[in-house]
DNA sequence: CGGCTGCTTGATCGCTCTCAAATGGGGTGG
DNA sequence: CCACCCCATTTGAGAGCGATCAAGCAGCCG
């Protein structure tokens, strides 16, 4: 458990479900946690697996994907330090409905299913946290879904872009870059296309100035360019 | 209608989100509830409303749809009795993010938020069924999110078709009714696409055999064949 | 019976997928 | 330190699914 660092259940105050709860209910949580470390490519657990854990990331970023049984890729989510995540465990699921793995060095802590039960009723203001937590997934979710089901890839990709900005942009010289690597493919099964449309569409938009990129790197250049594109402006805003 | 049945909170008792209360709790619920009645076309929210109510369906069917800034119309799901809807002040969010509108004579109650908050304060174990049907439903959009990005129109159409069996299929002598008015237009929404497209698919599986439809009717005839469709096997299947 | 609303069907267009091949950057092992 | 190999990326060509546009049709209700 917390080897550096000392006090776990300093971290857990900035997460969002243990918010609120205490300094007792924080020590309660810290110490019945297991603190966890991946490598870039590591995997926190796998689609099918028993759910019998639930995750909050400390730092690092997780790519959380699924597989459909034709074998095509889809990217659920990409999860940030302070985030929930595998909390399949929280609402009685069986299975991982997906597979989580570390896009860069990890830091996490867990905890089992009987642990977290315990957690919840020992502290009830957490299955509330829990629900408010699962209802802005779900809201997000399904406005992904509206997207996909209504929008053009372009913009849907300019829009995930924009996401990522939210929540993994750093702001480095002449531009925003996506702190962690992000390649074509990723960025397709996160828009529901293929890696040669997205590699179509970051080089008509290099031409353009918007954004620039290389190997698993982007950097937005000028983000008011992406915006216009995702939203119902004129295309070819040039900021 | 349920009008009579008399005691209402005989009536939670089949309610997931109520199950396994005890019959104290399922008159505190009931007492607190609110009966609310529509006719077909009957309007219980509109997206961007205040969400200050929580709604469990005796009786009926109820859509619920969002429309995008754009403009396209979304079919989010289709509710049946027995299922909670407009279930936003659960979790705390401020608007509906959608319209749930009666596809047929409705019949449902309700809790307003202060009631819900205290309906759930005073059962905990409320909390956790609820937090158990979000995460089921976080399950389900998912897994049509992953259709949608994956799979050919007909496919989503079939299996659209499929689940509404389940949820509302009633069976009539030469197959599989879906009890209630259901148009191309409202297919297309659930699926992606758009009414031409649904169309001329149920064309294609009427000279099939495999349904017969109507104005805002369909009736599957060879469940079979439209499992074929929506899984992997080669298309044309007889059953 | 008439009008409205939902359904059908044809024709065309174009966005996006698919297939194919070449390119290049980066890390690794020698 | 260099060469090689692997993997991400780029780019072209072509096909096709499904959207869009445009009429016409038909059941149903008033």
């Amino acid at each position: 458990m917390a080897r550096e660092q000392g006090d776990p259940s300093r971290l857990l105050a900035g997460v969002r479900i243990f918010q609120d709860l205490g300094s007792s209910a924080l020590a309660d949580a810290a110490s019945s946690a297991q603190r966890l470390r991946r490598a870039r490519g590591g995997i926190f657990f796998r689609q099918g697996q028993v759910a019998d854990r639930l995750f909050v990331l400390l730092a690092g970023r997780v790519k959380v994907s699924q597989v459909t049984p034709e074998g095509h890729q889809i990217v659920v989510r990409y999860s940030g330090a302070g985030e929930m995540f595998g909390c399949v465990p929280l609402y009685g699921g069986r299975e991982y409905p997906a597979t989580a793995a570390a896009m860069t060095e990890c830091d996490a802590l867990s905890w089992d299913r009987s642990g977290t039960d315990r957690l919840m009723e020992r502290h009830p203001r957490m299955a509330i946290h829990a629900l408010e937590l699962l209802g802005e997934e779900l809201a997000q979710v399904r406005s992904r879904y509206a997207e996909l089901a209504t929008e053009r890839v372009e913009r849907r990709v300019a829009r995930a872009l924009l996401r990522l900005v939210g929540q993994a942009g750093k702001k480095i010289e002449g531009g925003v870059l996506i702190e962690f690597p992000l390649s074509r493919q990723d960025l397709a099964e996160l828009t529901g296309t293929t890696l040669h449309t997205v590699s179509r569409i970051l080089s008509s938009w290099e031409e353009a100035g918007i954004v620039k990129s290389g190997r698993q790197r982007v950097i937005i250049r000028k983000p008011h360019g992406l915006v216009s594109i995702a939203e119902d402006l004129d295309e070819g805003g040039t900021a």
